[in-house]
DNA sequence: CCCTAATCGGGTAATTAGGGAG
DNA sequence: GGTGTCCTAATTACCCGATTAG
């Protein structure tokens, strides 16, 4: 990682990818095909994920479980 | 593959979520809406849900005295 | 070269989301 | 207020055999 020029962007195998969204790979698959995720093809057609694009599409929707409860707010 | 980081949380459909807690699905999907379950949401739409979150809230544990009441409603 | 696991395809059942009424 | 059931449309999961990845 102390490369700063690494163009090569992390690719995930869509088993990978069906785990990280809990589906079966077969959805992954469909959602490749839907044009919902960029997927690059192996020369023997299988597809690999992005994995930055992957993990940003996960959607960070942690409960905002009330932390701390920001003051100065009509409450 | 000793991979020691699994950050992959054990994610659950909505049906497992029901099982674990003896309800209706539907009454799972309303707890998601409500925010009080986490939420993972696949590019279809579809919900997942924590493994470790659902497994807290069930709490087999005998917690200490006081069975824990949940409140939060701070709203 | 052979081997195991995974991913291709397509097709069909099961599940889920959403709203509405009891 | 919260929950279980009914409906339709959409999405997802499991089945097969053949090919690719490593």
């Amino acid at each position: 990682m102390t490369d700063l020029r690494n163009d090569e962007p992390e690719l995930l195998t869509p088993h990978e990818v069906a785990t990280l969204f809990g589906v079966d790979p077969k959805t992954v698959t469909r959602w490749a095909r839907a044009g919902r995720l960029t997927a690059i093809r192996t020369l023997g057609g299988h597809r690999r994920y992005v994995g930055s694009e992957v993990r940003a599409l996960i959607a960070p929707r942690t409960t905002p479980r009330v932390t701390a409860r920001v003051s100065l707010g009509t409450e």
